[in-house]
DNA sequence: GTCTATAGTCCGATAGAC
DNA sequence: GTCTATCGGACTATAGAC
């Protein structure tokens, strides 16, 4: 049903294209990447390619909200509590290292409020936190997390450690287990009382 | 004494440029960040810029080494423990947006390992994450944080959450506490045990 | 120490042929 | 749907006058 009628040539270059500049915006962050080489690349001249995407920022952003883990694979993702969801997340993204130096690298050119992406990612950490403290409160209630601690509070620092770590790996990939270490933080948080545990 | 001779005029003009240059490679990243608007704001032209130093990576270089927490003011810091040193630091990053934006921003196009910044921020973490981790032994030894507890993962997680947190702050201040949050951090990895509790 | 001028390169976008 | 050609603009770096 997908690839039939005039439109099957058109469609399949885009995903070419698209995943091409997913590459390239990864590696060199928005500004680095040209349109040239990912036409090149995609075996188009530089108007070629702008004939599927008519500019360059309507093709970055294209990429990104297609990679967003907001609409990832639902079959996956859809029943996982959300701190669940967050590790099996970077668990997943050990895998793809092109996916992460693209959020690393455009999370962090978002900080200028002129940046293409500045209002997905706002929009996106604002969704993140909230899904997390949502799930971390009902935590609270069922008992598996201290009821006096923060969950904005906590459910910002998984946010922010799950970012850091990413830094952290991809400069030093063998230094830094991202999962393992973000389970570390998880267990800190419901200070190891998934279990029993007698009063010291 | 530093400011007599011939040279006192280009000293000072330096210090200015300098000064500019921060704010711009921190508002706008390296690539961004261009030689001649530093220049017009130093006023200056771009190539009287360049006799002071002779290439836009000379001169971005020289910024970030200059703001390199390692060289900070050793009146204030030479007697903290790493992980209070780290903590005093978040707290005096809240004043100063544009070496927090200056460090984000580099430090996520330093994973391009083609990057001017990348040697400096592999070696940066190598000394954080080392100096945390040393520092979190000793209160192992001392009782302070529980000896189960993997040194290196709670060094990684010290530094990935405080990165963590700057990004979050930078987009949305007024959203974000960092120091506060920080030290939530650190009051679970210590288990809350650094002052008296009765049992539950 | 600072300037003007310019060389040389790369870029995104558009026009228009096929 | 893809191309070639080109425009207009940014940038870094250098040459050379003052």
């Amino acid at each position: 049903m997908a690839e039939r009628g005039p439109y099957a040539k058109g469609v399949a270059k885009r995903e070419e294209i698209l995943t091409v500049a997913l590459e390239h915006f990864a590696r060199r962050g928005y500004d680095r990447a040209s349109v040239r080489e990912i036409a090149r690349e995609s075996g188009l001249s530089q108007a070629g390619l702008l004939h599927h995407f008519s500019s360059k920022q309507e093709l970055f952003l294209e990429v990104i909200r297609r990679r967003d883990d907001r609409d990832g694979d639902p079959v996956h993702h859809r029943h996982l509590h959300s701190v669940d969801h967050l590790i099996s997340a970077v668990e997943h993204n050990v895998e793809e290292p092109g996916l992460v130096r693209l959020f690393v690298t455009m999370s962090a050119e978002s900080v200028d409020e002129s940046s293409v992406a500045r209002s997905f990612f706002e929009s996106r950490y604002d969704w993140l936190r909230g899904e997390l403290r949502a799930d971390i409160q009902s935590r609270q209630d069922a008992g598996e997390v201290p009821a006096e601690l923060d969950a904005d509070d906590l459910a910002s620092l998984m946010v922010a450690a799950a970012d850091g770590l990413q830094l952290q790996w991809l400069l030093q990939p063998d230094q830094v287990d991202m999962p393992s270490r973000l389970k570390t933080l998880w267990r800190l948080m419901t200070q190891g009382d998934d279990t029993e545990h007698p009063p010291a």
